[in-house]
DNA sequence: CGCGCCCTTGACCAGACTCAATATTAGTGG
DNA sequence: CCACTAATATTGAGTCTGGTCAAGGGCGCG
């Protein structure tokens, strides 16, 4: 299977083959795959932006830091997930892997030869913008614990909450594998690591959650932990 | 110069023809321009996306609400944007004109079957969430006070913030029409309206700004407004 | 088993929110 | 042109959520 998808691009599901449109390119680099470990940088904000990555095992979180060292985690990104574009020449933010990960960088240049990839890319795009704009309600109008419940339920669920044939059954047990520490967590949702660590004491104290590790999460009420979202 | 532009997207400095995609299109409703006033909603969420839209003139909000009425403006669009992109079948958010306006809609199938169309929506895509990570920044982690100020110098300078050639004169004054009333920059902001009202009046209190009208800012020291957004 | 890192908890503080009253403003019609 | 009105904005007082600072606890790894 590795090699098998080592010059293909992941789409839901057909898989786009690289290896017409990389020969045709003798200047392009050949699509790399790289395994890196936890808390590996693949690229700063203001680097020069010449490869485009998709994640192919693991997770991977976009973040951007003020001069202070205040940090925002913008993004978190699953397998099959597009990173690194941009219109302009340097990266707008900073990508680390949360866990261990997998990971293929091709040429920039490829982009805008094959139209095949610019309309995965469309797609993938008009997907995150979809979930930055769910984000930002979080961050701009939600209490803490409604960020945190969003959180653990964005992880329940997956990503793909808007498929309809997704069933909440009322007292099914989710475990939810955080792989972030309450620092990452804290700063994706906006808050400081000890809101997040009350938070999480507070869900424990009403009997919502317990923790098999400290990254290991069972949601023991789906459906109030739901009520507690402040979405629908 | 109106009728001329009548079936063209605006691309910075070139224009797409789109007669050549609508005329082989023949289900396909020709573009259509539609001049609207302020406050008019253009479609909500959930709505099914038949349309894509463009603004040709004047300004748009994108908005969500949640359930129990509190609202989020995601987005801010001026002429050239798009909007009304989904991968869904239905709108992920509100749209409301700021100000009069002129906005283009067009099928939106016309997006799948030209190219140029598609490298014009990747390209406002990126730089739309490109915006949107720069706004989860201020959204998670800037005071109100570095929200107020990040905002007034975002209208100030206009959006091309990262060409280079914009060189900020220290003591140049910039008017700045707000064209949004005091509810909707908290919408915008992540607060609420007597907050950015205090904020307002506490940069008048240094000197920093003047009212020629409640909607007309003059901004009298933009250097010192520059440093309290909290950006570099 | 022990060390270090991360997480949790507590006490206190501050910035932003809520509620309420007042002041401005822009728009309307006489 | 001015007075009136309704909508919007400002200001104040008090509360509360979440941040800060600081101390301890627990977990995982060597």
């Amino acid at each position: 299977m590795d090699a098998q998808v080592a010059d293909t691009i992941i789409r839901d599901d057909i898989e786009i083959d690289l290896t017409a449109i990389k020969l045709a390119e003798e200047g392009a680099r050949a699509p790399q795959l790289t395994r890196l470990a936890p808390h590996t940088i693949v690229f700063f904000e203001g680097d020069e932006a010449t490869q485009v990555y998709q994640v192919v095992e693991g997770a991977v979180m976009l973040y951007k830091l003020l001069p202070d060292g205040r940090r925002q985690v913008v993004e978190l990104l699953s397998p099959g997930d597009l990173f690194g574009l941009t219109v302009g020449t340097y990266y707008d933010c900073s990508a680390e892997t949360l866990s261990n990960a997998r990971v293929r960088g091709f040429d920039r240049r490829l982009c805008d030869r094959s139209s095949d990839l610019m309309s995965l890319m469309c797609r993938h795009l008009q997907e995150q913008l979809g979930a930055m704009r769910e984000h930002a309600v979080l961050l701009g109008r939600k209490s803490a614990m409604e960020r945190l419940a969003s959180f653990l339920m964005r992880l329940a669920l997956g990503r793909t909450i808007d498929d309809a044939d997704q069933i909440i059954l009322p007292d099914s047990e989710h475990v939810v594998q955080l792989s972030m520490t309450r620092q990452e967590i804290a700063d994706y949702l906006g808050l400081t690591i000890e809101t997040v660590s009350r938070s999480f004491s507070e869900l424990r104290r009403r009997g919502l959650v317990s923790f098999d590790r400290q990254d290991k999460v069972r949601i023991k009420d789906l459906s109030a932990m739901n009520e507690l979202t402040g979405a629908l």
